[in-house]
DNA sequence: CTGTAAATAGGACAAATGTCCCGAAATTTG
DNA sequence: CAAATTTCGGGACATTTGTCCTATTTACAG
């Protein structure tokens, strides 16, 4: 459930070693709770997640929130910002500790035309991540949560790092108390 | 609640009007009902509507459909299977008799890479999906549906064509059942 | 016009989910 | 260590939504 994409995380590597690329990406570290990017905002950079974890959330006037994605090494966030020169459609938070790439969005469109290998990368992950939130929100309507739970919980044991039950109830869109009960309806005992 | 994209449709409007491209762009017709893309079937090009309504939706295992969107005028499909070289992840169906462009995958990312407008054009567009799809499946999930229901209904009193309560509960995610429910509660006559 | 099929409306009950709230457990602090 | 404070789990009830089913209306072919 927590996203990667292997591919950007290796050619920023490289990338920070070209000299005459480097000094367009700078680093940024920031501590578990600390936001990145806070909805509403208008952003001057687009970030590529170096090493730690993220989570993409969305809150509604209704004060609730909702969690769209765990994004980890090598996810792009503030690039639909940066295309669409909107303000932030959502807020990025940090849940471990945080190092990303800062990249200026005049930069970063320069990068996209200039440089093959970027321009195809940020390409395929942005149709990945439009695959991947169509069928989030497919599978959250179409089946029940008992349904859905036990894969989340398979796919939870094979992560490094625990999920509140807060962040994980966001996610699937329901309430802490919701959550409780399934898990215990299914005898787990894992979380 | 129909999306469109003049920008798109104008463009490609102008690129069948040049001579060194336009042999590259056919035409295709379809009827009401009739499929342009089947879920999981493989693509060979992608597809512009030039005029008409479709919906686009996911089937799941469970044979229940969710319709992630109506695209309309200069809406793109099928570029999520040509840039991630995937099967089709859903079903595009007419919904009033449809006219597409139609250009395949190879000249798809000829354009755009050699056509400027076409590639900026393109970008926007799934930077704009994306950032749609996100907040309709936030929306479903923090709102209850009677709040949802009546920007729902204003919107389609600006549209022009009328929607089976099949598609707009497969829209909602919800049942037939629960959205006659609710446009009872509601009062509302117009539909 | 008539018969058949399709779409629509809604009753009755079951299942899922949310809200409110209290007591147990864990954590912090003096 | 003990008291104070916060977090967590879950009972009880209300609300929402789904499933199943049937009657009614609408659309359409012959």
């Amino acid at each position: 459930m927590i996203k990667t994409n292997l591919e950007l995380r290796n050619l920023m590597e490289e990338l920070t070693r070209n000299d005459s690329i480097k000094s367009a990406i700078t680093l940024r570290d920031l501590q578990p709770k600390q936001r990145l990017i806070a909805q509403d905002q208008a952003l001057q950079s687009v970030y590529i997640i170096k090493s730690g974890v993220t989570k993409c959330l969305i809150t509604e006037n209704n004060e609730k929130d909702y969690i769209l994605d765990f994004l980890g090494e090598g996810e792009l966030v503030g690039e639909v910002e940066a295309i669409r020169h909107t303000k932030a459609t959502c807020t990025i938070e940090a849940i471990t500790p945080l190092t990303v790439y800062v990249i200026s969005n005049t930069q970063f469109h320069h990068f996209f035309r200039t440089i093959p290998a970027f321009g195809s990368a940020v390409l395929e992950l942005m149709a990945t991540r439009l695959a991947r939130i169509s069928e989030k929100a497919a599978r959250q309507q179409l089946y029940t949560l008992s349904e859905i739970l036990p894969q989340l919980l398979a796919t939870l044991e094979s992560q490094q790092i625990t999920f509140t039950k807060q962040d994980l109830s966001e996610y699937l869109g329901i309430s802490v108390r919701s959550l409780n009960r399934l898990l215990k309806e299914d005898g787990n005992t894992t979380l």
